[in-house]
DNA sequence: TCGATAAAACAACACTCTGTTCGATAAAAA
DNA sequence: TTTTTATCGAACAGAGTGTTGTTTTATCGA
């Protein structure tokens, strides 16, 4: 049984200005660049208080990326109606282009490299169930660097997509991919 | 016409040892939790001196880095015999196996993760030219989002090969890329 | 509305790393 | 050998960290 979290609204204003004011900070450098300090002077935030709820400032960002990541992942696992690798893709851009300021910034020059390829290894188990459903002979390793390429090369695609200031639509950058990866560079070219 | 620079001696041990104490360190933690202190101290060299050629743990690894890239480059403008695609990936496969124990760390889970596409972005000319005449009517957004998946696809295997200790020859790294973007996956997985 | 509770602010501390300056020392180049 | 210069060693203020107290203030529940 899950216990109710009573959250004192005081503790969500300032967990709230701590998140506004890192991201704020990463518009202009990297988070390693930024100082405890600096995210509660910019936040009007005691430095004592942000000890309070994280010891960094990568805390602090994990766990805003976590809760997109779980935003994510819950939008892509709802729709199971439908279970095919290009509509989990198709529900990752979505939820990327729903969330957009915040991924300008967390996918920017100074955002986290390691973060969107975690998000893109969410269609991992669909993709490796689908593809050895089809090609049961190929071995585990090759499926896997065919996973890794796509999925490195979808996450290089959103990163273009969002600095370009999404001017493709979702469905748009779901059927270059789709195209690209089914088919290959030939028929892309040929088209 | 160029002039020759005679280094001093002592200069050039003094670089070295730097470079090998960061190398050492980045086996254990990322750049940006290095400290110039612990850098010199491992290299049994005065801080003061790390100052003399650097002013950050950064540049140091900059240099690294582009000496690296400047090796690889070469390497790849040096072929031009038969200057495709595949082939300027082989021989960027190769210059990394090449320099096994370097990119061991460069492209560990510590390593810069920007670096290595840059790295690949050496194919860029190469490959925009060549396909710009196969499909001359193909808008530049598309091509170069074309171009951002492969190099993202490769960057991603790259790093999966690295980690795994360099299990495939150049050559078979080169042909799974070869088949899976040429071919897409369809191709790929009914072989 | 009031009182208990807990969050947040304020203040102070030792500690580490930084960036810099200065003079001394040792090794290379002339 | 003499000159040059790379390196060392020490010392400094400044900034950020991590921690420990105490005080103020807002929230929640009775």
């Amino acid at each position: 049984m899950m216990i109710e979290k009573k959250t004192d609204r005081r503790i969500k204003i300032t967990k709230m200005l701590l998140r506004q004011s890192l991201l704020e900070l990463m518009k202009e450098k990297p988070i390693n660049k930024i100082t405890i300090t600096e995210i509660c002077s910019h936040a009007d935030i005691n430095r004592n208080t942000f000890y309070t709820y994280y010891s960094t400032p990568d805390e602090l960002l994990h766990q805003i990326e976590n809760d997109l990541y779980d935003e994510i992942r819950h939008s892509v696992e709802s729709s199971l109606q439908i279970s095919t690798v290009s509509s989990s893709l198709l529900e990752i851009f979505t939820a990327i282009s729903k969330n957009e300021d915040l991924c300008k910034i967390l996918f920017s020059e100074f955002g986290d490299k390691v973060f969107l390829r975690k998000i893109m290894d969410i269609a991992y188990d669909r993709c490796i169930t689908e593809w050895s459903e089809i090609a049961p002979d190929l071995p585990k390793r090759q499926l896997d660097l065919v996973y890794t390429f796509i999925a490195n090369g979808c996450a290089g695609i959103i990163e273009s997509w969002i600095q370009s200031g999404f001017k493709e639509s979702p469905e748009e950058i779901a059927q270059i991919i789709n195209t690209i990866s089914s088919n290959g560079l030939q028929t892309f070219l040929m088209k």
